[in-house]
DNA sequence: CCTACCGATCGGTAGG
DNA sequence: CCTACCGATCGGTAGG
């Protein structure tokens, strides 16, 4: 019935109350890490507007207000955790189309590369695209520009794709739209616990991509 | 400064103050057809939990606590746009699938109502998909099994499609998730103002699934 | 459909 | 990293 605080009688000392393995779902370093991590995993679960302070300092093994000791705001979490994410799938397209010279390969590659990340980082891809819209401005737009400029790699391929003679599109738009969008699908129904691996989805769905992208016999 | 409550001049009488046709984003009717609306709306710009009652009711030209003459709380205008949302997606895919006895055209079919749907009532879908989390028990395990029953539909005609030779899927299952999760993803980037109409989408997203559930060259 | 307002919660600060 | 607490907000109720 108290109104002025918690009645918790746990030490004081960084100590993560979840069981899951960091690493598998984030690969955020250093200090701010575990903090970091945890808002993660809050922010996925119950969204960010739910979750509050407290409550990651709760998961985290501190207080609420403790928080501010390593992270200005908490819309500074959120926008951390956005722009970390648009790096990784950068960097990871990046590395997949440097890996050979065919744009049908390049694409299936990336298209891998795409859903694998979905599947192994779903709480940053999920927390990624469903809150946009709690990121205040002016980072908004900048992530807004980055999630446009992915897509503006995938849809060149495609076009390259389709001057070279390979693919046969109604639109390279609304193809590089459909792939991604299915990739990004798998972060919302992707379950470590199978009954799918996160390969072998992410093969099948470069195996589907290009399907799309040739002619209907 | 003032910290009491709204310093608003306007007349107390219905009267929304968006522009955009109702109709275009819903098709709710009757007395508490406007409130569901203006709730939409606010719930897919700013998200359900961003929302307030006060915001709601200044949206529709009334205060706030008058909204509880017409719902119970806040969260039945969630609920009741989740069960609306998911009636109307099975009554569509009815309707698609009774067009022809032949699979090919009904899965053809299927997936132009489907996206048809998510570009022409975007807001409803996209609440339908982000804000499952913000529904509290028991209601939020009844969507989700709704939409269980959906995507078993997709899935049902794509498995009889392989059995009849049609098809040459991985996993039945797989393909119809990458294809409703397409489809989905127009809720989120589709624009009434174009550059694609929502007929020219779902038409080539219909050719698309289907050249992805055929066998490769 | 309105005003007045309660009980609770929340992000963030002060000052150790 | 903690306690104490502020200023503001929010969903919902009382009683017209």
């Amino acid at each position: 019935m108290s109104t002025t605080g918690h009645q918790s009688d746990e030490p004081r000392a960084i100590r993560p109350t979840s069981e899951i393995d960091p690493e598998q779902i984030s690969d955020f370093k250093g200090r701010r890490a575990i903090i970091l991590k945890s808002a993660l995993e809050l922010f996925a679960t119950h969204g960010y507007e739910a979750t509050t302070m407290d409550q990651l300092g709760e998961h985290v093994g501190i207080r609420g207000p403790s928080i501010y000791k390593h992270f200005r705001s908490k819309q500074e979490l959120l926008v951390e955790i956005m722009f970390h994410t648009m790096e990784r799938l950068q960097a990871n397209f990046a590395d997949a189309i440097s890996q050979s010279d065919e744009v049908t390969q390049q694409l299936k590659t990336a298209v891998e590369a795409h859903v694998r990340y979905h599947a192994h980082h779903r709480f940053e891809a999920f927390v990624g695209t469903r809150e946009i819209y709690s990121v205040t401005e002016p980072d908004r737009s900048e992530v807004i520009d980055l999630r446009a400029q992915y897509e503006c790699g995938f849809r060149d391929l495609i076009e390259r794709g389709r001057l070279e003679g390979h693919f046969d599109t109604g639109s390279s738009r609304l193809a590089s739209f459909a792939i991604l969008d299915m990739g990004m699908g798998v972060a919302v129904w992707f379950k470590e616990t199978g009954p799918f691996d996160a390969e072998r989805i992410a093969r099948y769905y470069g195996i589907m991509a290009l399907r799309m992208l040739r002619r209907s016999a």
